[in-house]
DNA sequence: AGAAAAACTGTAATCGATTACATTTTCACT
DNA sequence: AGTGAAAATGTAATCGATTACAGTTTTTCT
């Protein structure tokens, strides 16, 4: 039990100011401020910083500065890929001006919202970063009571204040139909997402507005409820197998359920894309390798997140708060794959 | 510029130390041990609490605690969907004990490893979980100075003395081979990762002393090299078409270049699992969704990281080093799904 | 050269909690 | 009731940086 060699604490900016013979102020300086030094001065701190090997201790920096350097992130379920690709696009941007990644993690619940309040309270975090699509109950005020800014990436939150950036679902969805339309397509589907759902609402309303763009009566297309889940896209197949005069232009929410519908109904003996057209939502990598390859929109979520960490930057660095929070929506390609084709005749 | 309203602070301990009508001490220790207190100074200081919305600053607490209560990840890539649910299992397990998340992604590079230290040496993390299979240059230094514990998951690092946690990846790669000679395969083939990476290593050298526990020459099996992507998977699959003598059982040290595989030979008119059976490694989720389904082995994903997070909270709360670090394998159970059957007769 | 301005550097207060040590209160027991 | 031990609470030092303000040195300009 005595192995510990006593002093194990790590050095002090007193140690460092000592050794350069200068006082705490200038080796702060240094290091925060460099170009208020004599360039003979700075070289002398840098080098005892060096020689030593000082790391400024973050919690008396942060404690005094007021600021931590670190952003939160919330996350509805890190286990999704599709927000592992966000946060990498969050990460490039957020690090690159110095500024760290805590991970809030739902976990599909919001049972851990109190503790993510905390968090913000407890100043723990500089600024926050939603992925959920939803203001996290209560977290309004805290960020208000604490000055942190906030924005929302992926999922736009109506009726917001804050900075956002989404993809164009409502034109996409309207793409996906007008495409199906134009390769002879007219009884449509519409395998859908979970209802409070904000990306949902946007792509079904698309999709609705598609069709009457295409002027195909409401009553005359199907809408299979789902959930985002490749379950979901196998449910819908059931349905969609089971239905007199199928459909044969189907546009899933997203790509986990059009492969679920996929395989299922290809496990029935239908053939894709010959008796059905099926166009999916995201653009996963995988969406690639299934068989037949998935044409699908494909999100910009790299992007999504580096803009949306670049807008929080922005919001940090203390510019004025413009009187009208940017609302950034980028385009999603069309990629065009083997799981769509000309209507079948008749 | 006037919309401040001046003292925007938030609330401190001495505020609730006033209104509650004890002293700073006393707050502090119902905040951190009620049992310390009468009960009925712990309630009238809770209620003071509740009533101004305190929380404790989180840099103030862990300047003089000597504690952050948060936990470094390292991730060599944070885009990869096999780590977001080791992850998962991380955060599930270190969120139950209150510690928090900081994500340091590698981004598939060395560049960010020195930002990585500084966060350690700056006393910002109390621990650090590996999931890279390496120790970042001067990061063991960092550690000792500063006493940070860490673990290892998912890659073991060799020789290291701390604690680790892994798949027994070298007993599923003779899994793999006898299952295939079970099945009457004899021309096998392995489709390797890069040579650096220890979980590679410990497959391949499973693959082989599984070929030796079958009395298959070595010289009689292929090796095609790859690296883990699907495009490796693909290259491997331009290989064994073109060789004489196909092997008809191909065992892949990941599920994406098992479905690279897939996706190529079928794509050249080969039949699986009639042809060629194909196994895979990981079980990712998409592995049951190509067509024909992926057998493979399931890897614990989240069980690890959940392991590795446990080991280290029980470092982090002071369990006198064990002499000897534990080293954790767990089992990587064998999904047989539809890629693999009966070797062709002849 | 000398004065004023500009650039540097130092002193010491400060951020907001925790905690060693001192003091007071409560409790059990004779 | 009186005593000592145990429990509860208070006082004030402390964690390690940043930064306002003051003081010093250098530069610029006449």
């Amino acid at each position: 039990m005595d192995d510990e060699t006593g002093d194990r604490r790590t050095a002090r900016i007193a140690d460092v100011a000592q050794l350069a013979g200068v006082s705490t102020a200038t080796v702060s300086r240094a290091l925060t401020a460099p170009g208020q030094l004599r360039a003979a001065t700075l070289a002398r701190v840098m080098e005892a910083v060096r020689s030593i090997g000082y790391t400024p201790n973050v919690a008396a920096r942060s404690l005094r500065a007021r600021r931590t350097m670190l952003v939160l992130v919330v996350v509805p379920d890190i286990a999704n890929p599709f927000f592992a690709d966000v946060l990498r696009g969050i990460d490039e941007e957020l690090s690159a001006h110095g500024y760290g990644l805590l991970i809030g993690n739902l976990a599909r619940t919001r049972k851990k919202e109190p503790q993510l309040i905390g968090i913000v309270q407890s100043g723990q975090v500089d600024g926050v970063i939603l992925l959920n699509g939803r203001v996290p109950e209560g977290l309004d005020r805290s960020m208000s009571d604490t000055g942190t800014p906030m924005v929302a990436v992926c999922e736009a939150i109506p009726g917001a204040n804050f900075p956002q950036v989404g993809a164009q679902n409502r034109e996409a969805a309207i793409e996906a139909v007008a495409y199906l339309v134009a390769l002879g397509h007219r009884r449509l589907a519409y395998v859908a997402g979970p209802k409070d759902n904000v990306l949902e609402r946007e792509r079904r309303a698309g999709f609705l507005q598609g069709l009457r763009a295409a002027g195909i009566d409401r009553r005359q297309a199907s809408i299979y409820p789902g959930d985002f889940t490749f379950a979901a896209g196998e449910t819908a197949a059931q349905t969609f197998l089971s239905s007199p005069g199928r459909p044969t232009g189907v546009f899933a929410a997203n790509d986990e359920m059009a492969i679920g519908f996929l395989k299922s109904v290809r496990a029935a003996g239908v053939s894709v894309p010959r008796d059905v057209s099926v166009v999916g939502f995201d653009g996963i990598a995988f969406a690639d390798y299934v068989e037949p390859t998935l044409t699908t929109f494909r999100q910009p979520r790299r992007e999504l997140g580096r803009q949306g960490a670049a807008l929080l930057v922005e919001a940090l660095s203390g510019a004025a708060t413009a009187t009208d929070a940017p609302h950034i929506r980028l385009p999603v390609p069309l990629v065009v794959r083997d799981s769509t084709g000309p209507a079948p005749v008749g």
